[in-house]
RNA sequence: GCCGACGUAGCUCAACGGUAGAGCAACCGCCUUGUAAGCGGUAGGUUAUGGGUUCGAUUCCCAUCGUCGGCUCCA
């Protein structure tokens, strides 16, 4: 969010300006429209802008928004007042004749049941109408006191999207039409120049430039191809997750890929996720799923190494395992929403004595993890169980698991914002979420707290006591998925990652023929070393070889001529453009080695 | 899955009812090079796929697939 005052954003005035833009905007598609043809539904501000949605005789298109916004402009010119008036039921439903869905918010608000977006409500709130020029709006407010405090040079319609009224996809689909809004025209530059540098940013296209994947028609939507460079990449990011899990005694399995169904009926995910899994492969009457997620696997993998006792706990179960889900068409994008995902997933078994402590070994690990890769601006939101919906019904199991989970927060430290019907069906789940250098957020590790599937499945281990109890099961993911994660590292660092992650860290450039056969031997002392390297060994000269090291992001350029051959140097120059002037080939390595082990 | 936009060479894009064109990349040759593009040549497309309209479709229409912006969903 752009504000940098420290109030929150409801009550700062850009929330004004951009919730009487929508107004505005709302004003000049129903005049677009006349006769009361378009139908208003709501229209709030959002980060960084406002939308309004309708139901219109026609689709919108973006050759309207010109019209729109010259509309627009002259309603703010023309300085119109925003004027308060609370009014009855009965007066707001006689105002909204014909507007279906304002008197279905009305009837909502008269029943004091129920807010815009559908929410419960504490008590009757009153019925108010924001009135400017010619139009009226059933609003809460608060508003601009008049349009003319709308910067006429600081807002720009969008985009057109379909969204289903209330959200709910079994509701007819609206006309949304997104704006932005800010206080100056330098503020709108800004945001737009924001959206350019995201999209410069961009993995699907950096990916491409960068030859790390690609995606095939031939082998199916969402199903990610990783070239030499995109797998090196991965390789790298999962040993180093594993190096630290090994490192905080986490212990990895393997559990392959398929599971028969009947599993997945027993924990509970058929019944949830049945819809987001693969359709099942059939086999003499038995049905076997690709793994869409570890938990049963892991928790019937610890029931079968027989029996446990309290002293081996906790035991700390991790997979890199690729799960495949069967996500709807219109929800893949790229890297960061695939139908096969490599999680770095782990399932702790533990007494529920134990959780605190595992909570904060987890948290540990999170907090080592995405410092190397640069996030060190994160929120934790601590999703709780709603009041209807897929949780599983045992009230105490989950207070007990939120209470365990809170005071492992409170115990570290850590702020955290309430999500309220955001939990898995299972439990309640701390999310880390980060924020990278645009200020962009990133939901990527995830501790959760499960008492019931260990249940469910029938986990046990023997207490102090020799009697049988039933394990706590904490999820924990620390990237996410290796492909996600991948696709956020590219958009994190637009490409230019640090030493030690980098596909290729060193490219060789001789400058002529015969300084080739140099190069090759200083590539081999770096491989040898541990680095990876290439020869740039084409036809280009050495400002062509140099641009094409320079767009591929490579952290090191090696540039090597007579002198150098000579001398066994090389001449080193930095993806900064820093010229750093020739080093003996071990300097370098040294060079080299310590930007790994810093993590730059 | 839903609403909308889009789909032309490996990539970025042009043309537009009269059988497709550029730059980069690729390949071949020349140059032998000092910190972000040396020069020349060659090759490359059933214009996503399948139907339809038309004397003629890459262009107009329909369907399918895919991509993008949202909505919904996210163990």
């Amino acid at each position: 969010m752009g504000n940098k005052s420290s109030q929150p954003y409801e009550q700062s005035d850009l929330y004004k300006v951009r919730h009487s833009a929508a107004h505005v905007m709302a004003q000049a598609v129903t005049e677009l429209f006349p006769d009361g043809a378009a139908k208003i539904a709501i229209g709030p501000p959002i980060e960084d802008g406002f939308y309004y949605d309708f139901e219109l005789p026609r689709q919108l298109t973006p050759e309207d928004f010109e019209a729109i916004e010259q509309r627009m402009r002259e309603i703010i010119n023309e300085d119109h007042q925003f004027n308060k008036q609370v009014v009855s039921a009965q007066e707001a439903k006689a105002e909204f004749k014909g507007q279906p869905y304002k008197l279905e918010l009305v009837e909502g608000l008269e029943a004091g049941a129920v807010d815009e977006n559908g929410e419960p409500l504490d008590e009757a709130p009153e019925i108010s109408f924001y009135t400017h020029d010619s139009f009226t709006d059933l609003c809460r407010g608060p508003h601009v006191a008049s349009t003319g405090q709308i910067n006429p040079d600081a807002f720009k319609l969008m985009s057109i999207a379909g969204a289903y009224w209330r959200g709910d996809e079994n509701n007819p689909q609206l006309q949304r039409v997104y704006g932005t809004a800010w206080e100056s025209a330098e503020q709108l530059e800004d945001y737009l120049w924001r959206l350019e540098e995201a999209k410069k940013r961009d993995h699907r296209k950096l990916g491409k430039e960068l030859g790390l994947f690609y995606f095939s028609d031939d082998v199916g939507p969402g199903l990610p191809l990783f070239t030499p460079k995109g797998e090196i990449m991965r390789h790298i990011m999962e040993d180093y997750v594993r190096e630290t899990q090994t490192r905080y005694g986490y212990q990895h399995v393997w559990t392959g890929h398929l599971v028969k169904e009947q599993l997945y009926a027993k924990s509970g995910h058929l019944e949830n996720y049945i819809e987001s899994m693969f359709p099942a492969l059939e086999d003499d009457n038995v049905n076997y799923r690709l793994k869409p997620m570890n938990c049963p696997s892991h928790m019937t993998l610890y029931k079968e190494m027989g029996k446990h006792s309290y002293r081996e706990l906790p035991m700390r179960f991790g997979e890199f395992a690729t799960l495949y889900r069967y996500e709807k068409t219109g929800e893949l994008t790229g890297l960061t929403r695939v139908r096969a995902l490599t999680q770095d997933d782990c399932h702790i078994f533990c007494t529920p004595d134990q959780i605190e402590q595992e909570f904060t070994l987890a948290l540990q690990l999170i907090r080592e993890v995405l410092g190397r890769y640069h996030f060190d601006d994160y929120r934790v939101d601590l999703s709780l169980r709603g009041d209807e919906g897929k949780f599983v019904d045992d009230p105490e199991k989950w207070s007990r698991a939120e209470a365990a989970l809170r005071s492992a927060l409170d115990k570290n430290g850590v702020e955290y914002q309430e999500a309220y019907g955001e939990a898995a069906f299972y439990g309640p789940k701390a999310d880390i979420i980060a924020r990278d250098v645009l200020g962009r957020e990133w939901q990527l590790s995830t501790i959760q707290v499960d008492f019931i599937q260990p249940e469910r499945l029938g986990l046990s281990y023997v207490g102090e006591d020799n009697q049988e109890h039933t394990p706590v099961v904490i999820h924990r993911a620390v990237t996410g998925s290796t492909e996600r994660f991948m696709g956020v590292m590219i958009e994190h660092f637009a490409g230019a990652f640090p030493v030690w992650l980098a596909p290729v860290q060193a490219v060789l450039i001789p400058i002529a023929d015969r300084h080739v056969e140099y190069a090759q031997n200083v590539a081999t002392l770096l491989k040898d070393n541990g680095l990876r390297v290439e020869v740039d060994d084409s036809n280009d000269r050495m400002g062509g070889k140099i641009r094409s090291a320079q767009t591929q992001k490579v952290p090191y350029m090696l540039v090597m001529g007579d002198k150098e051959a000579e001398a066994g140097q090389v001449a080193l120059r930095l993806r900064s453009g820093e010229d750093l002037g020739a080093i003996s080939v071990d300097d370098f390595i040294r060079r080299a080695q310590d930007d790994i082990a810093a993590g730059s």
